[in-house]
Parts: C-alpha cells; sequence; structure tokens
DNA sequence: TAGATTGTTAATCGATTAACAATC
DNA sequence: TAGATTGTTAATCGATTAACAATC
C-alpha cells in the first residue's frame, strides 16, 4: 500500500487554499511548478502528493483550476459543511465559538458543552448546554468531531464522554496528552509546547549571532 | 554538525513534563526505560536525544531527576521567566491573555497590542495598548517573543512591526504563511487547517470501516 | 563478579528530491 | 515536429530504531 503521510494530507490543504488564491488571481490553470512556489514546496513534491491521490493533470497542459478543488475538497471532506461541538465554554471555548474564520472553510460550531450551571445557556446563537446532553445531542445530529477546551485535569473524561457519544476525531487544546478510543484521531494543539519551543529557538539563535560577533 | 531536529526539541519538553511528573510521585531517578514509556517513544529515541545535547547518565544507575530536570530547563530557557506580547485584542488575543496555562511554564504575557481604539486598556492587569506603542514597549523590556492574533490580512503588517522593533519569535494564529525576517523563527497554529486534517482523517477511518463491513 | 544500563554506531525505514521516459 | 510538462521510478537524505561494546 502507498503511504500517504500526514504532511502529504496537510500540503493538500495548503494547495487547495492556493489554488483559491490563484483562481481569484484569474488563472484558469495551474502548472506544479506554479503550485509549488505558491506553498513553497517542489514541483516534484507537488505532483508526487498528486499522484499518491490518484489526481491527474495533463502532461504539457497542467492542472484545471477548477477540477484540481473540487477534487481536493473531494479528499478533504470540504464538499459538506462539518458539524462541531466544543466542550469547555471558558476563554478558548469562547474564543472558538466567536472565531470567523472557520465559517468561510465549511465548519461551523453547532454547540458547547459544560458542567459549570454558571456558563450554560440555551438561547445563544450557538448554545452553551450541560454536558450531561451532549450524548443525545451528538448522536441526534450525527457529529463526529469535538474540540476539547477544558482544563487538563478535566480533559480525559472529557474525552471519554465524547468517544463514547460517537464523536470520532478530537482537537484537544488541554496540554496533555490523551488516549484515544480506537478508530479515533486525536490532534493537539499545545499553546505552551509552541511557546517553548519557539523559546528555544529564538535562545539559540540569539546565541548564534553573539557567538558569531565574539569569534 | 549534528542534526537537532524540530522533533527532538519538542520531545525535550515532554520529557521535561514527564519528569515533573514522575518527580512528584517521589522518584529520584529514571532510566531511559521509564522515560521512553511515560513519553510513548523508544529507549534508544530517549538516550539518543540526550547524547545529542550532551546529556549524560550513569551507566547502569540511570538520570538523576533533578539534574535531568535542571539541564533540560536551561537548554529549553526555562531557568527565567519569558516575556511575551500579544498583537491583536480579539477573541483569541483576550482568550490567551487570560489564560492560565502560561503561568506554570514561566511565560508570562505582559502586554497586548491592537489598532482599535475601542480596545485599548492601559489598567488591564494586562494592558492592551496602541500599536504604535508597541516598538517602545518591547525595546524597553527586551522583549524577544510575540504572538500574532489579529485577521490574516493584517497579520503580515503586524509580523514586520514585530520585527522592526526587535521580536525574534513569533506565534502566529493567523491562518497564512507569513515572511520571516532573517534570523527570526515563526512557528503556526493554524486552527483551520487542524480541523480541516482532522476532518479528513476522520472521513478515512470511516471509509476504511464501511469498506470492512460492505467487502 | 554478573547483570543491567548507557552511549554510540550501524541498520532500517520513510519521506523528499532528482531524473527521465512518456506524451501532449 | 520540437519543446514542455506530467507521472513514476530511482537516488538521496534524514530520522528512527536496533544492536552492542563499554562500564558501573
Amino acid at each position: 500500500m502507498v503511504t500517504t503521510n500526514k504532511n502529504c494530507v496537510l500540503r493538500l490543504s495548503r494547495y487547495k487554499n492556493a489554488l483559491h488564491r490563484l483562481k481569484a488571481l484569474g488563472f484558469v490553470k495551474v502548472f506544479s511548478d506554479n503550485l509549488a512556489d505558491a506553498v513553497g514546496v517542489l514541483s516534484s513534491q507537488v505532483r508526487k502528493d498528486f499522484s499518491l491521490f490518484g489526481i491527474g493533470g495533463n502532461k504539457r497542459g497542467g492542472y484545471q483550476i477548477d477540477a484540481l478543488i473540487e477534487k481536493l475538497n473531494n479528499i478533504l471532506g470540504k464538499d459538506q459543511q462539518q458539524k462541531v461541538i466544543v466542550v469547555g465554554a471558558g476563554h478558548i471555548g469562547t474564543a472558538l465559538m466567536k472565531y470567523k474564520g472557520f465559517e468561510k472553510e465549511g465548519i461551523k460550531i453547532v454547540a458547547c458543552f459544560d458542567i459549570d450551571p454558571a456558563k450554560l445557556n440555551k438561547n445563544n446563537p450557538i448554545p452553551v448546554l450541560p454536558l450531561d446532553e451532549l450524548k443525545e445531542f451528538v448522536k441526534d445530529k450525527d457529529i463526529k468531531i469535538g474540540i476539547i477546551a477544558v482544563p487538563d485535569i478535566a480533559a480525559q473524561q472529557a474525552a471519554e464522554v465524547m468517544f463514547s457519544a460517537g464523536i470520532k476525531g478530537l482537537l484537544n487544546f488541554a496540554p496533555m496528552r490523551l488516549k484515544a478510543a480506537e478508530d479515533c484521531v486525536i490532534n493537539n494543539v499545545n499553546l505552551e509546547l509552541e511557546l517553548e519551543n519557539l523559546i528555544y529557538y529564538v535562545n539559540v539563535l540569539n546565541k548564534a549571532k553573539i557567538g558569531k560577533f565574539a569569534v
């Protein structure tokens, strides 16, 4: 079997975004070379990625942008609106509910759940409901994707409630590794880790520079 | 020169976090094997990572947890508090300012900057100041790390203001690639991309399952 | 000492890049 | 047709894993 690694799928998203920009500029077809430039990879990488997903172009004619966008949208599940729930109506959960960027990507946060009665609000545009109601809601609406925005201590339990309700993919903002149920995927967004990593590289660059002047 | 890749540095953070947990459980020393279990890698990976950074243990005696934490903290720049600024006092910027998780990692958001006068607030525990004041503030306080939490259209300009003020590392929440200044690092947190990627894998798993039953 | 663990070297694995035949 | 571009195969590169000598 052919291996389609995670980076490859991430690149598909980037190609898709670049294609939208190129289309907006009036382009109708594109070569692997153009797309490579737009995304910052090599053209052979583009062609390789496409061939892994069975996406073909025309020898000497490149790729039709519209058809290409459609194929990528299909692969990435963007041909239908994706409903997502959030667990945790704290600062991050609330920011995500209010964030406008998801809409244009066909992603809609349809509800938030919390255990704190003070945070509940049925009448919000995106309702904030008691965690008890999660299971029924998710089953009813056949939701597959959830976001964890609770404190780390509550995260594993939140994950288990979500898995038992039928959620298959989690985006986890709690700074800890969660155990995934069979057949489920977890992507982690660990802000502390990102900043810590950034600090390391800034320090390294800084030391390299000081070293350069000193030597 | 030895290559210390990005994954390796991320693992150092994970080792450090695992060591804190082990220490809290009363352990004083640890073997590469234990640490590997705790983080979910192989013991040879742990020893390799340590050797890349010149961290040694005792043959047959493992590693002293306290000494190891100290070395990792030193490498990761955690021996001093790291001051960070945020640009953009929107939903995400505000959530980050209120987020409690950074403190225990020695990361402190010291100010936020925005162009919208309505968002300014000098008297906040974390003041929200006009973008005009960023440069002086950053130079004065010798801040090296910044977070971009503005809409994508404003992100590149925000980055340039920050670079020109002396910021060397950016955590970028705007869903677009930014051009980094020489000697600067950018880590991207692209929420749309994370969700899109998650949706792909959930669909793949789902199709695989249906396939399994159908065949 | 015997047994266990490190530190390093060699082997493997997987992803990226280069090369080029096919062909439009 | 000649030239350009795809699609695929082979080469390279880098990271992970395995193996094992050194040694506590």
